[in-house]
DNA sequence: TCTACGTCCTAACCTACGTTAATGGCCACA
DNA sequence: TGTGGCCATTAACGTAGGTTAGGACGTAGA
């Protein structure tokens, strides 16, 4: 399972991303790159950690996309987030007792395992780069806080609007993105069980942004036509993502 | 402002709670005692911390409720978050470059203002209780993700049992709470920026759940009735609170 | 070639919640 | 002893989004 081949620098997702909060030095970098040497494959619609697990590993997202959710009683579930390349999927979760929800792959996933001990001798070895993965966790919380914002506060339709404008950002981040196209490999009851609305309706919206020539979508592929007036349907606001770069574009 | 009088630790809200995860050292108690007696009052109604700001120090709430906010382009609000005595406002926020939402007084409040030196210090001279401030953030991670399950999924009425039921049990782990009853100092315009609904039905469903005898709210005052009856119109597990103690009551 | 299944899409109808607006209680302050 | 402001409450009415129930299409596997 486990592939020894360390990814080039440019393909790390960790790396890019981290490199956007502050520049790393040529051995962060390579600490990076050599924590994340251990990667697994998980199936689509397989649990990577489930609710209820105590895992004994930091889990890194290497390629492919995630979700963390929750199951309510009446079997209705809640996407909380969305997972992709450079992601953590828990990064201090071995401090609570066990996991408060699960993470299941939307797309075949690659994992690096990180071991506890690794990640101390990380974390003790390089404050720098301890310093950066604070920074992800941070933003991380601001994500979780404008999800909130989102769901109570916009209607369906600027709700849709602003994950597909989040999701962009945070796709470019790690190079995952060009032109206004990235991989979107959502079906319309995810987004449902993201944003709190149902299947039909999310439905009616992705018309309305098609039929508006903001958006195209199929095929797993969303292509961002308008940013300009995609941002604007949404209330978007990138700063929440504390990126470096100028964001939004 | 600032008193310089030591609270008795029995009143110590961050030492209430943390206890509850950890047993903790006569020496990690005084620690607690000794970096929050810096005690500084804010008025109800004024930002403890603003959008934008860039705070030097770490602020912990010693007394009384504050609200984190954000407003959109449009002038709504939607809260974020609660903070009661023990809660951090900022724990590490210093990382990045600005706040990019508000905390507001409720009431007046009491808030200890710890320097980041003393706050590093602090960590570096105890892990133990550097650990069980990573276990509060990481409840405080799980408290946004149950906000989102609450806004995106339960109805108005289960919305607002989940959010009275969550808050007693904070209450009560920093002792705050007893018999059943507490201080909530909310209006009923706070709960609908909170829950995303309108104050006009936030109080449509405060008289039913006072109609069917599971609470009594008036004066600030919150009396669960009927606990069991409660929960589960909320569908509540406690459980993404992390206690050590038996949750729920 | 047929069947099974997942996903997208649409239509008709329904309801939980929003909107607007008015009333009354309470309390601080003149 | 008023008066203004905040807050809770209620009623009448409007609508965004839910529900139910289909049908069309593509793909996988027998």
């Amino acid at each position: 399972m486990a592939t020894q081949r360390d990814l080039p620098e440019a393909e790390n997702p960790l790396l890019m991303k981290l490199g956007g909060f502050m520049p790393l030095s040529r051995d962060d970098r390579q600490a990076i790159v050599h924590a994340s040497r251990k990667v697994r494959s998980v199936q689509a619609h397989c649990d990577i950690i489930s609710d209820g697990e105590r895992p004994n590993h930091v889990h890194l997202i290497i390629d492919g996309w995630a979700a963390r959710y929750k199951i309510l009683p009446n079997g209705e579930r809640q996407i909380t987030a969305y997972l992709i390349p450079g992601d953590f999927c828990d990064l201090h979760v071995t401090i609570l007792r066990e996991m408060d929800h699960g993470i299941v792959a939307l797309t075949p996933v690659s994992v690096a395992d990180i071991s506890r001990h690794e990640m101390d001798t990380l974390c003790d070895d390089r404050p720098r780069l301890m310093r950066a993965m604070w920074w992800a966790t941070l933003v991380d919380e601001g994500v979780l806080r404008e999800w909130i914002v989102n769901i109570g506060r916009r209607d369906a339709y600027a709700r849709i609007a602003h994950l597909m404008c989040e999701m962009h950002v945070r796709m470019r981040n790690v190079g995952r993105a060009e032109e206004g196209a990235f991989h979107l490999p959502l079906t319309q009851d995810h987004l449902a069980d993201t944003l709190g609305l149902t299947p039909v309706h999310i439905n009616r919206m992705l018309q309305r942004l098609r039929a508006e020539h903001l958006i195209e979508l199929g095929g797993r592929t969303l292509t961002i036509l308008d940013p300009v007036g995609l941002r604007s349907a949404a209330g978007f606001d990138a700063s929440y993502l504390h990126n470096n770069e100028q964001n939004g574009r």
